[in-house]
DNA sequence: CTGAAAGCGCTTACAG
DNA sequence: CTGAAAGCGCTTACAG
């Protein structure tokens, strides 16, 4: 058995803790096979000049040894990992499945593996995890920024890392950025809720200094001043996703003189919260949303959205990171991707009262 | 400036293509600061016997040069990777978005990074994947199974790469699993449409080859046979989760003078399907679908689910594999997660005609 | 067609 | 407290 030959080969494979769990090395295949390193290489590699016969003898060594090359010394040589990083919020938000997915297909495309984690939406764990993989020496980073100080990644981009920036923009630093158009889109949508005769429009956002809420704020007020409509400070909401704060800031709005008849979210975990207070409501209110939901169209009304596309986003700058790589790239860039509004019932309901 | 200080250090530096962009090496550190290599490693790694002076004078050089350590070297000599592959079917379906989630914040907890693909269920795909990540020699695997036959994995493991399969057993190895009670909670959900009158009630999985699918199945098949119902033919349908092949079994089994009265889901693809179905159907058919849904109790009616704990399969994996690391685990086990009936309506609705 | 030597950037084991 | 030498498992550049 070969199994058992290879174990009687190597006396020291009952240490614990030994590398790699003893795994043999180009060196014993070299041996077994009766040739030199560098033969053993060519063969592995499918390099050319080597006879038949010798090719056949390493491929047996490789087989009774149960060989593996080890790409991790390999890369340390050659320079590059062939491996991404990708750096965003939530893995287990349903937004990032597909963009991971895209990005995950264009490095496979290219030969390279994805190393992902979230950041939970803390700049400090954001920044830890990046450096953690340039320490790898991924060859390239896609982020989606929990925080707006970027500057920690000026020494990596020098040293070569490819850098591109996704869903939200980079902070004080000169880098690719691949965003959707959040404020028109979310000036699209209201101005939606406008065009079906609703002038007192409620907003209700994810925080602040999220480069996406306060765009969406922006695409929000422009609609509104468009219409000449005046907003009440009632009508707009920050603050965390978290279903008690969105719950609170909904029924606030939803009551009193000015209540709203209308309302329009900032991102799909807020729309998810808005849908269940507007479902307990004895009045019918209108509501689009910011961002897609599975099973949007089977609600009753349906809920109309401003879709961004996440695979696009996710593609788009995977490939413009390969660009970079290639060095077919020039001066850092600005690509915005189009929203698409999707009617479906809630974002034509009239103004009731 | 030091950035051009440290251009002006390296003259190679304007060849293209050199490696990892001429970063700086522990080397160039020890030369900066005027010490031996092994001084700048203790210093790099916190490790003891450094006077504060020397100290300083390193941490300078540091600084100065923009140096970060090369993990990948470092990894090369020290053995263990910290890193650990996920392999599973697709990064964009929600169901392995928490599932990822839990991995990495285990892998986290534990200072390893998370490298994972999707094998798009894809048998062939699944093992270059994985063999790609054992040579990248991460220390574990936590695998989705597309395939049946995991026996080349086996070289791997006695190699030392921990692995765990989760949601679907290994095949032909004896390996650690993690799965769902994909039978009993098929039972239950069935027995609940039993319960509430049906007896001709419908079953739409996925491919038979794919274990849960077929789990899911027997426990159709055992509940049905628990009330003594026999079960005709065209009521159970499996193959591939594209809306229109589950579009035509639902179609067909709700048509005829045998049509079902209820329907059994296998897994969220399908149940999206047929809930779209039913939605265009005058009379009221009952429905239960095993996993569950994101806005699933906010449909009229709500969908009754059998619900498992995605985020619960990967932890309980994860922590399997790093105790396998750790060498305080013995024989191979078979972990099964409970699932969870979830009643929300389309699963009490009675029968129709 | 084949292989010995040097080196990738670190850590280990040892000596001063 | 400090550092020179050897080595992790490969590839590169070269010589035969």
């Amino acid at each position: 058995m070969p199994e058992t030959a290879r174990r009687a080969d190597r006396p020291g494979d009952h240490r614990p803790g030994n590398r790699y769990g003893n795994r043999p090395t180009m060196k014993d295949v070299a041996a077994r096979a009766g040739v030199g390193l560098k033969t053993v290489s060519r063969v592995v590699n499918g390099e050319p000049g080597v006879t038949p016969d010798t090719e056949r003898r390493v491929q047996e060594a490789i087989e009774a040894l149960g060989f593996r090359r080890n790409d991790s010394a390999r890369v340390l040589r050659k320079g590059r990992t062939a491996s991404i990083g990708l750096v965003l919020e939530d893995l287990a938000d349903p937004f990032y499945g597909p963009l991971s997915r895209a990005v995950e297909e264009v490095a496979r495309a290219h030969g390279a593996l994805l190393i992902n984690g979230s950041s939970a939406e803390d700049p400090d764990r954001e920044q830890e995890l990046a450096l953690a993989l340039c320490a790898r020496r991924v060859d390239g980073l896609v982020i989606i920024p929990a925080g707006d100080d970027h500057r920690y990644l000026e020494p990596e981009i020098r040293a070569g890392v490819a850098t591109v920036f996704v869903d939200r923009p980079a902070g004080r630093i000169d880098a690719d950025v691949v965003l959707s158009d959040n404020f028109g889109g979310a000036r699209d949508g209201v101005a939606h809720l406008i065009a079906h005769g609703h002038r007192r429009i409620g907003f209700i956002g994810d925080m602040p200094r999220i480069h996406t809420a306060a765009e969406r704020l922006r695409g929000y007020r422009a609609a509104m001043e468009d219409a000449g409509t005046a907003v009440a400070d009632g009508w707009m909401s920050l603050g965390g996703t978290d279903p008690e704060r969105v719950r609170r800031a909904a029924e606030e709005m939803l009551s009193g003189p000015d209540a709203v008849t209308a309302v329009f979210t900032g991102n799909n975990r807020v729309t998810v919260t808005v849908i269940r207070v507007l479902a307990a409501l004895s009045r019918p209110v209108a509501l689009v949303g910011f961002d897609d939901l599975e099973l949007a169209d089977l609600l009753q009304p349906g809920v109309t959205v401003v879709a961004q596309d996440a695979a696009a986003l996710g593609r788009t700058a995977a490939e413009r990171l390969f660009r970079q790589l290639d060095g077919t790239l020039l001066a850092p860039e600005r690509i915005e991707l189009p929203t698409r509004l999707v009617e479906r019932g809630s974002g034509e309901i009239p103004p009731s009262g």
